[in-house]
RNA sequence: GGGCCGGUAGCUCAGCAUGGUCAGAGCACCCGGCUGAUAACCGGGAGGUCGAGAGUUCAAAUCUCUCCCGGCCCA
């Protein structure tokens, strides 16, 4: 039996009945796309032609009196070149902008590069050769410096901002924000202005890391942390001897003896237990439970006179251990006694009393404020002992070490000396060992602000929320005071002038104020030309100002308001402020996430965001970080060039936005298989419908409605459900979860399902209305994801829509990215249709399975299909009746009641040997013969009765149920499974009938197969010649003759035993009854 | 040392807020099948003590505690 939906089309014939398409232009309908996929090619066309067509600036123009969105970008500082994290970060922009520009809304896109600040004054230094501060103002010249670092910085911009292009990424390149500008740099001191009118400015000592090499401070948040590596230290126990004890010391222990030229104070918890040890003729005092490992570590064996609270320690005086050497150490006054901590004593290692230099530790400093404890720091910038230190004056501290040891040793203060390998913080740009160093610098006290900075956060959308909730609200918790000072040339100068006479200062917060007050001409801002603007003070003096500059991270923190012009005008801010939506890498979380937030709350008192997220990093397959230098870099060009960029933004956009991305070349690769089902499912539908010259326009869904199938109203139902939960995930910024959600849908339900049940359709000739329906609902499936896929993927989106798409509706939008976004129509959805659908997939999954079993191929139609479901299900499925037996291959669907399922099984009767032996002994073999010829009937009396007579050879033996093992055994002809709604049963009994039709399928396959490997067009027509093996085959092949000429396409179709004329091609097949031979000609 | 995340098959990951078909998916591997969109697809096989241990519970990948490893941030 021949389906009727098999007949083939007449292409000519069908050309001919002009039935789609326009009358006018002959031309609106559906276009065709180039078989392969090829990224490269694609992509490069389609920036060709979104440059050639201003696009960009067309699409922006759509939404120009849309709602505001306002995203601010992360400046990316413009050092080297990007990697693959960066290009994940503005690709996640790139989407989320695209997406919004769909919904309506008029996006603000600039991009901006942070260009301050000492990463780039070090690689100018060494460009032109530089080891010190002092060469660049003394030979270089801080303008020519300065006017070097402003080169390198716009040279590399310009490197970025290309590869940033390159990736598709659209935003206001011609016009990104640099924190460079005069603009800029105004606006970073309108921040300090703020803080000096709020009170929270201070010039005050404070401890701090110190680069040596750079001369500066150094912010104890972001800059220290980056680069703490180990080094190994000396690790010293120095004895300082108690004032009129004899023989008795306090032991401190430390790992810089640089320190103790400034050493003050030794602290002591006062909880803690201490003890007075005996160490042969002297006595050390220390943390009791310290003992032991400090003696074991010495070496030395010990006694312990007593123990008593740490707060009996309090004001006990010592001789400091270097006051020979250190003349400042002499003449200190109120110091060298025992002070008490309840914080920074610790039991772990050491000694339990801790030596405090108030000068070199930011611990000790606080400790020391409390108690009013000179600060000492015989330390100048570039790490030298100063004359203070006397002996040590001249020497590089960490050169000091060595020395200070050995005067210990000399006068009998050390017990022990070794090395520890520790943590130790290095300067992130140069590498050096940073020193801490008290100096006077600028600093905002943003722990004042501490309330007001956890309430704003607590208003802003984090995502995901742990990261706002959980970290960085319990960083805000602990927030310390912003030293803002760098005392160093390419930055924002800082705008603070202070009188040489009075001391008076005053903070500048515009450029205009500036001028103002100088009366002066127009300056550029940065160093060295601000530096030589003077104001006049109240008091007739002469106010310059101070020469440091800004940390680079109050730069891009002013970014909010700075980006938008302010406040130089105020048109920007008031248009666009707050930023609706920040994202970058989770390192931001205490850098520009914090520095925005604290810089947005001191200049306007309030959170300068609303949403902000957080992607992960990008690393190598082992989960390490990427690096030029570890040999695992990958440039994100090399991804391109390899597979491309849609691929590359696929691949990264799908992982989970906020976890870390270990890059694997197999991922990728992943990836463009997804691309090329995806790309083949677009060839596919365009090929039969631009044959058909399929105009959607004529066949809306409105109109094709009623001649839908099930198939097409499940496809549209997914494609509702596919828009709602894709817009949900880009609401919530969840992007991963909308591109693995169309994903599954491209793949699952389009190509592996809707596809496969429609694909029959696609070859009636005819205007067939099933067909028509189809193809709308496809056309209409497709479109939707082109325009849901479009800001994930861009150009292949881009592509499709102008090869396929347009050409069929020339009213569309000029591209995929004008669309409007799409609303779900409820009208399409049908929950109880997409349940009975899934249920169906899973029959089909599973009749797959029994006819493996039973060695039948799907070719191979068969009989019947028996379900036994619930009967609720049964009828919500009972409408795919048609595509459960297309799709299972099989004639018939029938569905079982609970009884009518026992009528597939019988019960078989089995001898139970050692019971019918011991009872009927020699005769035994004949009763087991009989009993496996038990029927149903004497099974009912056996079991029943508990006896049945049989009789055998003319005998007649008492069988009981202790004799007899019965099974029940599916009938003969069927094979069955379980899944998880039910039973499935199918009937594999092949009848003459089947049997030739499924030889009949077999062949159309195999001639299929040639045809393809002749490569011929799809509607050529053939000529074929089979030569059958047998008699009998050849026969089967005759009662489907029409059915295989109409398939292949075959003109003339013969069928014989004998030998076959010599063809084109020829092939010989093995099928199951023997060896075909298959010669075909193509027919002109 | 502290905070926050993560640790599930060889690889990439889902499942974990509401404990009970949760031991899964994709890729890779083996066997078989299907295929005129497809470098596709379908079925079967093999592969994991769900980081380790303890606890709560009738029941834990899922909740609690401790520990180990990795990442980020802070010291």
């Amino acid at each position: 039996m021949v389906q009727k939906l098999n007949t083939k089309r007449n292409f000519l014939s069908y050309e001919r009945s002009k039935g789609l398409g326009s009358k006018g232009s002959g031309y609106m309908y559906v276009g065709l796309l180039p078989k392969h996929y090829e990224p490269k090619k694609v992509e490069e066309e389609i920036f060709r032609w979104w440059k050639e067509n201003r696009i960009y600036e067309k699409t922006k123009r759509f939404s120009e009196d849309g709602e505001k969105f306002y995203f601010l970008d992360g400046p990316p500082y413009v050092t080297s070149s990007i990697h693959l994290g960066t290009a994940w970060n503005k690709v996640i922009k790139d989407s989320v902008l695209r997406y919004k520009r769909m919904r309506g809304f008029k996006v603000r896109d600039r991009p901006g590069f942070d260009m301050h600040g000492l990463p780039i004054e070090v690689m100018v230094e060494k460009s032109l050769g530089i080891r010190s501060k002092k060469e660049i103002e003394e030979h270089i010249g801080i303008d020519k410096f300065v006017e070097e670092c402003k080169k390198f910085a716009l040279r590399n911009l310009r490197i970025l901002t290309k590869q940033f292009k390159n990736l598709g990424v659209w935003m206001d390149w011609e016009n990104p924000y640099m924190t460079i500008k005069d603009e800029y740099i105004e606006a970073v001191w309108l921040v300090i202005k703020r803080a000096e009118e709020l009170g929270l400015l201070e010039n005050t000592l404070r401890v701090t890391h110190w680069c040596p090499r750079c001369e500066t401070a150094l912010a104890a948040g972001y800059e220290v942390s980056q680069e703490y590596r180990d080094v190994e230290d000396p690790s010293i126990y120095v004895k300082f001897p108690v004032e009129g004890r004899e023989g008795e010391y306090l032991l401190i222990w430390t790992t810089t003896p640089w320190t103790l030229p400034a050493n003050v104070a030794v602290m002591a918890h006062p909880n803690y237990r201490y003890a007075r040890v005996k160490v042969g003729d002297e006595v050390y005092i220390l943390a009791e439970e310290r003992v032991d490992p400090v003696f074991e570590e010495a070496g030395l064996s010990y006694e312990i006179l007593e123990t008593f609270e740490g707060s009996k320690l309090e004001g006990l005086r010592y001789k400091p251990p270097l006051a020979e050497e250190v003349p400042v150490q002499r003449n200190l006054k109120d110091a060298h006694k025992v002070v008490l901590s309840e914080e920074y004593v610790y039991l772990t290692e050491g000694t339990g009393l801790v030596h405090s230099a108030p000068g070199h530790g930011e611990e000790d400093f606080e400790v020391g404020m409390r108690y009013g404890l000179p600060v000492v720091s015989p330390v100048d910038e570039a790490g030298r002992f100063t004359d203070e230190a006397g002996k040590y004056a001249g020497l590089y501290v960490k050169d000091a070490d060595p020395l200070i040891i050995e005067d210990l040793r000399r006068k009998g203060l050390l017990l022990y000396s070794g090395t520890v390998v520790h943590r130790y913080p290095h300067c992130w740009r140069c590498k050096t060992p940073l020193l801490l160093r008290a100096t006077r610098q600028w600093v905002i006290r943003m722990s004042r602000l501490r309330d007001l900075l956890l309430k704003e956060n607590s208003k802003v959308k984090w995502i995901p929320e742990w990261a706002g909730k959980n970290r960085f609200g319990n960083w805000l918790r602990g927030i310390s005071d912003w030293v803002i000072s760098r005392q160093r040339y390419w930055g924002v100068p800082l705008p603070i002038w202070i009188c040489r006479k009075c001391g008076k200062r005053r903070v500048i917060g515009s450029k205009r104020e500036l001028l103002e007050a100088s009366k002066g001409k127009d300056v550029e801002l940065h160093r060295p030309w601000v530096d030589k603007v003077i104001l006049r003070c109240e008091c007739g003096g002469e106010m310059r100002r101070v020469l440091d500059v800004v940390d680079v991270w109050m730069d891009s923190g002013s970014a909010s308001w700075a980006s938008l012009g302010y406040p130089s005008s105020d048109k920007g801010l008031k248009e666009w402020y707050p930023v609706d939506f920040v994202v970058e890498g989770h390192d931001q979380t205490r850098g520009w996430f914090y520095s925005l937030l604290a810089c947005g709350i001191l200049v306007f008192g309030s959170a300068p965001y609303r949403s902000v997220a957080m992607h992960g990093f990008v690393l190598d397959e082992t989960g390490r970080e990427m690096h030029k230098s570890w040999g695992n870099y990958i440039a994100p060009e090399e991804v391109i060039e390899k597979f491309g960029r849609d691929i590359l933004r696929f691949y990264e956009l799908q992982h989970t936005l906020w976890e870390d991305l270990r890059f694997s070349w197999k991922g990728v690769k992943e990836t463009l298989s997804f691309m090329n089902i995806l790309w083949n499912v677009y060839v596919f539908a365009s090929t039969y419908m631009n044959l058909d010259k399929f105009n959607p326009s004529k066949w809306s869904l409105e109109k094709v409605k009623g001649h839908m199938k099930p198939e097409d109203l499940w496809i549209l139902s997914r494609t509702q459900r596919l828009i709602e939960s894709v817009t949900e995930s880009f609401e919530n910024y969840h992007i991963h979860e909308a591109v693995r959600m169309l994903r599954d849908f491209m793949v699952e339900d389009v190509s592996r399902w809707y596809i496969r049940l429609i694909r029959r359709k696609t070859w009636i000739e005819e205007e067939d209305p099933e067909k028509l329906a189809s193809y709308s609902v496809l056309y209409n499936v497709l479109k939707m994801f082109l325009i849901l896929a479009a800001p994930i993927i861009p150009f292949i989106t881009e592509k499709i829509y102008q090869h396929v798409f347009r050409p069929a509706e020339p009213n569309l939008p000029e591209s995929v990215h004008m669309n409007k976004w799409p609303k779900p129509d409820p009208m399409w959805k049908n929950l109880t249709l997409e349940e009975a659908m899934e249920v169906a997939r899973e029959i089909v999954e599973a009749s797959a399975k029994v006819r493996q079993r039973a060695g039948l191929k799907l070719r191979q139609p068969v009989k019947r299909l028996y379900l036994r479901i619930p009967e609720a299900l049964a009828e919500k499925l009972k409408p795919l009746t048609d595509v459960l037996k297309e799709q299972v291959n099989v004639k018939e669907v029938l569905l079982l009641k609970s009884d009518e399922e026992k009528t597939l099984w019988v019960e078989k009767a089995t001898p139970n040997m050692p019971a019918v032996g011991k009872e009927f002994r020699s005769k035994a073999p004949l009763v087991a013969e009989a009993i496996k010829s038990l029927t149903s009937n004497q099974l009912k009396e056996l079991r029943e009765s508990g006896r049945c007579m049989l009789e055998v050879e003319g005998e007649v033996f008492e069988v009981r149920p202790e004799h007899v093992s019965v099974e029940k055994m599916l009938r003969e002809g069927l094979a069955y499974t379980e899944f998880s709604h039910g039973v499935l049963y199918l009937d594999t009994r092949i009848d003459r009938a089947l049997q030739a039709e499924g030889l009949g399928r077999d062949l159309v396959r195999r001639v299929q197969y040639m045809r393809k490997e002749m490569d011929l067009p799809v509607d050529a027509y053939i000529e074929v010649y089979v030569k059958a093996p047998s008699a009998e085959s050849l026969s089967l092949l005759e009662s489907t003759r029409d059915y295989i000429a109409g398939e292949v396409r075959a003109k003339r179709l013969v069928l014989t035993t004998e030998e076959i004329p010599e063809t084109e091609y020829c092939k010989e097949w093995d099928l199951e009854d023997g060896k075909y031979l298959i010669g075909i000609n193509r027919l002109g």
